[in-house]
DNA sequence: GGTGAAACGTAGGCCGT
DNA sequence: ACGGCCTACGTTTCACC
């Protein structure tokens, strides 16, 4: 079973310490994060190495900034299908998986099906999303969106 | 002025080549990084830390899942206050900034002012935080949630 | 933007606990 | 099963072209 190399029994809090600093700054070098949760570099390198394959840390991302990358229209918009059949779903997160403007998408319980995010250049390009795609699905009954006017707390990680 | 080191002009294809791949794999090394955009590495790093000067890198992070770091349970929750003022939305984002249950705070237009990510470890651990944190609120008004049953997208950096 | 070399960090074998 | 030491190797970084 590959990728399933377990972890044995709990974490401790020395594992806890090295995901918080990683989570705070994944490109610290293990030197440095060695030295942080108080371990030789070789004894923490073999920690991280074995959260990495027990996917506990799944991957690594530079985080951008949304504006200074042309971000300036941000919405989560809720989507309801017509059908509630396997088809129906597949085929719609099928072309939600192709657009760039949704960065996330969740299959959620309540009225609706969905959530989405949607990051888009501005309104224009947030419009053309919503009629050109959203509107053009057959699957899709409902659409709500709810326009992101700011983010008090924002711990995407 | 600090950190305003200014992106002069247009980011060019290359830049926008280096972000993709750092927003892919934020641990990529600079002589990796340097060949796939097709640059030396001293211009690749060079580019790297003129986008992080000007702020359009704002920082790096590792992933981690969600289900074997303790989190069984992701709700998103709309949230509408009884008062409109300022004051008001200061007291709930103050309250919200010091839940670590609650991940994202947004400020969205429609019938209630918040939308929030919620994660916990398991229903109890949510239904704790609904009754004792969000329900004790004296501004706090409406509160729905959205039980999250799967991510077919998850984007977020 | 590229080159080269010194400084630095990584990764893995080995041994002790 | 896990931590520390040592070292060969790879990467980063910087002055210079």
């Amino acid at each position: 079973m590959p990728g399933r190399a377990q972890y044995t029994g709990a974490m401790d809090s020395i594992d806890q310490h090295i995901l918080r600093a990683l989570t705070r700054d994944g490109r610290i070098s293990n030197l440095a994060l060695a030295e942080a949760v108080g371990l030789s570099p070789s004894a923490c390198l073999r920690r991280v190495t074995a959260l990495e394959r027990a996917g506990v840390i799944t991957g690594y991302r530079a985080v951008l900034s949304p504006d200074k990358t042309g971000v300036g229209f941000v919405a989560y918009v809720t989507v309801g299908l017509n059908q509630h059949t396997k088809a129906a779903q597949e085929a719609f997160e099928r072309a939600i998986a192709q657009s760039p403007e949704v960065r996330e998408c969740h299959n959620i319980t309540g009225a609706v099906e969905y959530l989405l995010r949607i990051e888009a250049a501005d309104l224009a390009a947030y419009k053309h999303f919503h009629t050109e795609v959203l509107g053009t699905l057959p699957q899709v009954n409902a659409i709500t969106s709810y326009v992101v006017m700011g983010s008090p707390k924002d711990e995407r990680a």
